[in-house]
RNA sequence: GGGCUCGUAGUGAAGAGGCCUAUCACGUCUCCCUGUCACGGAGAAGAUCGCCGGUUCGAAUCCGGUCGAGCCCGCCA
């Protein structure tokens, strides 16, 4: 049976078998060493007999190997116990070079970072990149916990959807047996649509922006997590419950991955369970005081007032994640709800410099909806938009939620430089492949 | 889409008119090495310096074009 790197320890002078690929030799002459890598982590082999070494002769790493031995605890070793008296089966040789080193970090400076995408399918492999990416996991995975447990039901819902404009993002088209369809930019209907039937609603999977932004934060293909709520007490209600998520979210993953986060060079945390609330007035303004630069004509905070609040609020507040709120109201969307004086009841919360989610509270009144939706230009009863209305002519409660970019949430939490690296396989205007 | 910057072995870098017959590190190959863990030592292979054209006695180096990439801005449910 097999045994797992990971579980080595705890068969002391057992004899074991361990399958797995090579991850790096290192042969001293009459002593060979030998990593292999299983999904648990490295395994420290030891080969003494000549026979068993010339096996993997001009094999390359990568080469997947099935080794049994006998279990030795060893100070000596990494982790203290290694394999003795191995024997080497190879079950699928490798002679083929590895374009792109697997043993040590990956060049992640923006120039380098084309190659490293070239090569993505090799250095995925790489220790460092599979840290990025289990974190990453365990983010989405405490997210979903933290969902369940305040009584949400996970959904699906389509990615091919009726072509219409719905304004905002551009939308990828195609073909939909003679009829055209756009990819889904957001399920943004259909989890309010879905209010009516479970109240509580969350959904991750891919949203896609036709956009022609080349920029260290966008990319054509984004994972989203996507959350509506109904029964409402308030805007405020929503941005409490979305404090609260990435408050225990961050906290916890920097508990349980610590070392991980740290051998990644992630910035320390600081957070606060409260976080720090600015109008987008106050932002322009504080912003101007401190730069000099006057942004209060624009409609939407500039990238830069972004990274600025965020640091502003780290060293006043003591809080990497702050909220943006009072969007103006020409920034409001149809399905939003309106706030007081020119604003929309909508918030950014903003971390580490970016803006990682956009929290509305919706427009839940049929009238009120339809209004909204002509002054917008939008048909009602356009395909694309029927059965959203009539969700709400049969009942639909005061709700809200967000749009919340989950690869932006792994980005910062590691604190790399490009959304892109915290992707598997990113796709933006320049890459479809891999 | 606009502006700026950059393309040198598989990977990461140096070279900024002649010292370049292009340097270094990692990786690869051969040999030596019994406690390595970025192992060490000796040697070898691997690059028409993105591509096309120009200037010059001479171009990796300067100029123009082209292709590719990066960053910023704009755009951005």
């Amino acid at each position: 049976m097999r045994i797992l790197s990971k579980e080595l320890h705890s068969h002391s002078g057992e004899q074991v078998l361990i399958q797995g690929w090579l991850h790096k030799k290192r042969l001293l002459g009459g002593l060979t060493f030998m990593n292999v890598r299983d999904r648990s982590g490295l395994t420290q082999v030891v080969l003494k007999e000549k026979e068993e070494v010339e096996k993997l002769r001009g094999l390359q790493i990568g080469t997947v190997l099935e080794v049994t031995g006998t279990v030795a605890d060893e100070p000596r070793a990494p982790g203290g116990v290694e394999l003795h008296d191995a024997q080497v089966t190879v079950l699928v040789p490798v002679t083929e070079e590895p374009p792109i080193e697997i043993d040590k970090p990956l060049s992640h400076k923006p120039e380098n970072l084309d190659t490293l995408f070239d090569n993505r399918v090799v250095g995925l492999r790489n220790l460092q990149e599979q840290t990025i990416f289990r974190i990453r996991s365990e983010l989405t995975r405490y997210i979903r916990e933290f969902l369940y447990q305040h009584d949400f039901v996970e959904i699906n819902t389509p990615k091919l959807v009726a072509g219409n404009a719905e304004g905002g993002a551009e939308v990828f088209k195609t073909d939909y047996f003679g009829q055209e369809a756009t990819l889904a930019q957001s399920p943004q209907l259909y989890k309010q649509i879905m209010v009516g039937v479970f109240e509580r609603v969350f959904e991750i999977a891919p949203a896609f922006r036709a956009e022609l932004s080349a920029t260290t934060r966008h990319v054509s293909e984004v994972t989203m997590l996507d959350v509506e709520m109904g029964f409402i007490d308030g805007h405020e209600d929503v941005l409490n419950f979305l404090q609260d998520m990435v408050y225990g979210v961050l906290t916890r993953a920097y508990q349980e991955h610590g070392e991980e986060l740290k051998s990644l060079n992630a910035p320390k945390l600081t957070l606060k369970p409260q976080f720090p609330r600015y109008t987008m007035a106050d932002i322009h303004k504080l912003y101007q005081e401190a730069t000099g630069k006057d942004m209060s004509q624009e409609i939407d905070l500039t990238p830069d007032e972004e990274k600025w609040i965020c640091e502003y609020s780290k060293q006043h507040d003591g809080c990497e994640a702050v909220f943006a709120t009072g969007l103006p109201e020409s920034k409001m969307k149809f399905y939003h709800m309106k706030g007081e004086e020119g604003t929309a009841r909508s918030a950014d919360l903003l971390f580490r410099g970016i803006e990682i989610s956009t929290v509305p509270q919706r427009e839940h009144r049929h009238e009120n909806l339809i209004e909204q939706m002509k002054k917008a230009g939008v048909n009602p009863d356009a395909p694309g938009f029927v059965h959203y209305v009539t969700a709400f002519k049969h009942g639909l409660p005061p709700h809200g939620g967000f749009g919340f970019g989950i690869d932006r949430l792994a980005e910062k939490t590691i604190g790399l430089g490009n959304v892109k690296e915290a992707i598997l396989f990113p796709h933006d205007i320049n890459r479809l492949a891999p």
